[in-house]
RNA sequence: CGGGAAAUGGCUCAAUUUGGUAGAGCACUACAUUUGGGAUGUAGGGGUUGCAGGUUCAAAUCCUGUUUUCCCGACCA
């Protein structure tokens, strides 16, 4: 009766990094192209990305901002015009080649990101304040050459939503950036399930050309930082540098405030990471494509036919495994797919008029009368999300060690892995040489502080900071 | 990009040391019997060994190059 384990997947405890790809594809959410970080995303791994599209885009819309789409190229010249940003991204752009040489018109890269785009967009239709603020946003993919690949962690070709939005003035840019950080923090929390930490990048890990980075933070199981979103205030350093004005009520020329922030395809692996075990994939009720999956044993078509007909009036999406597999194929089957929950119909139980039903978070077996499934359904559905979010936010909280010394600090890093949370002097010395001795980088900053030391050198502390190790 | 390991039907692997007709299990197809934790039987289909060169009468096997995957570093959403 007991369950078996998974032969598909190797233990989380035997090896964190195998059993991660071991889900990936065994839950049939990814697969390998022959292109390095090129990965293909299976119908139930994009049917994931869609519920997350759903979700943001609405969220988006509600917010006031509009979708459009940008070129996939960006001309050399154009590319150079922001110094730091070009610095920042240099290493890993994709050049446009012509038949394997060199382009007969001006060299092009395929865009890692497109705030130069944007901008030369925004320069043409940007002429007054009535214009402003301007509120785009854009879903596509984008290609940074990475030398290190895994699937949704890090992958060369980058499916995600980039949101670029430019103000009147520097206060409403500023509050553009946090407000879009909260709505990717509420996506992270509500629905997926992730307990987050939100902050600000150091000046050392914001991005090439922002003036401030603000970041989310997850913690994977093995306690390892994983950044599943940004929101970046750039001041009006990109607006000098593309010549973008407007005229203001008093028909003078001003520089506008820009932000852009995004999110990816690297959610679904803090999902994986998060939430999953050695059966498989875990799913939150509020992202599963699939919410209840139904396996029916022996001769019950009818009483399955019953309950589709009342998830569908509840508008609970389900699947019926209607294959010739046995039972215990179809169990392990759903528990590898992570459906939230699995109603057993079966011949046996129904003489008894009772239905099992199974969380798939705690692979707890109920056992329902028959009349009770839906109301069972929509009672565990909730449940089932705020016990995964609140047992996802108990482990990480576990993993968060405060240090207030050196040898605390680096006692940390030697015992286990997880967040450090410390102060910080805001010197790139001592987060560089955190770095070197322990591997250990800024997570994010969470508040300004007026007393305190530096964890490294001693000097007054400027900040309350995380520090860890990251994929 | 540095250091290490690997690549053989869809998957996991054998055959490589000592060159000589590529083999197994799982998966897949058909039929039958089964059905409460990864069913059983019978009969089938499917590979010329990641790719490109080279050595040889003969290459999965030896040599060179290259691509991809995994691990460890450096880099990044």
């Amino acid at each position: 009766m007991s369950e078996k384990k998974n032969e598909k997947i190797t233990s989380r405890e035997v090896d964190f990094a195998k059993w991660y790809t071991d889900v990936c594809k065994a839950a049939d959410l990814v697969d390998y192209s022959s292109v390095k970080g090129s990965m293909i995303i299976r119908p139930y791994g994009y049917a994931i990305w869609e519920r997350i599209v759903a979700i943001l885009d609405q969220k988006f819309k509600e917010t006031g901002h509009v979708n459009v789409q940008m070129p996939m190229f960006i001309p050399e010249s154009l590319f150079n015009i922001e110094k730091e940003h070009v610095e920042g991204f240099a290493p890993e752009v994709a050049w446009v080649t012509q038949g394997g040489k060199e382009p007969l018109e001006e060299k092009m890269i395929v865009r890692p990101t497109s705030e130069v785009l944007f901008c030369e967009h925004f320069k043409k239709i940007i002429k007054s304040y009535r214009d402003l603020p301007l509120l785009y946003n854009q879903w596509c993919t984008i290609v940074r050459w990475e030398k290190e690949t895994r699937p949704f962690l890090r992958s060369r070709e980058i499916l995600w939503q980039e949101g670029h939005t430019m103000h009147a003035t520097e206060e409403e840019a500023k509050e553009e950036t946090l407000r879009m950080l909260g709505v990717y923090q509420d996506l992270q929390e509500n629905y997926l399930a992730l307990p987050v930490i939100t902050g600000k990048k150091t000046e050392k890990e914001k991005f090439a050309g922002a003036e401030a980075s603000y970041t989310i933070e997850a913690m994977m199981w093995d306690g390892i930082a994983l950044q599943n979103g940004t929101s970046h205030y750039f001041g009006n350093g990109f607006a000098k540098a593309f010549g973008i004005q407007f005229l203001n009520k008093n028909n003078e020329l001003e520089t506008p405030y820009q932000t852009s922030w995004g999110v990816t395809t690297r959610m679904i692996g803090s999902i994986i990471m998060v939430h999953g075990d050695d059966y498989g994939l875990v799913l939150p009720p509020n992202i599963a494509p699939t919410k209840v999956a139904i396996i029916p044993i022996g001769k019950v078509d009818e009483v399955v036919s019953e309950i589709v007909c009342d998830l569908k009036a509840k508008d609970i999406t389900y699947m019926v495994d209607n294959s010739e597999k046995s039972p215990g194929f179809k169990f392990a089957e759903a528990e590898v797919k992570g459906y939230p929950i699995r109603l057993e119909v079966g011949e046996r139980d129904l003489k008894e008029g009772i239905i099992t039903v199974v969380r798939r978070d705690t692979l707890e077996k109920i056992k329902v009368k028959k009349e009770e499934v839906i109301s069972t359904v929509l009672e565990l559905l909730p449940k089932i999300q705020k016990d995964m979010f609140d047992r996802a936010k108990e482990r990480r909280d576990q993993m968060i060690y405060e240090a207030s010394t050196y040898e605390e600090f680096l006692d940390h890093t030697k015992k286990h892995n997880g967040f450090i949370k410390t102060r910080w002097c805001g010197k790139e010395t001592c987060e560089d040489k955190i770095k070197e001795d322990t591997t250990y980088k800024s997570r994010c900053i969470i508040r300004e502080v007026e007393d305190g030391k530096c964890v490294c050198c001693g000097a007054r502390a400027k900040y309350e900071i995380y520090f860890g190790k990251q994929y």
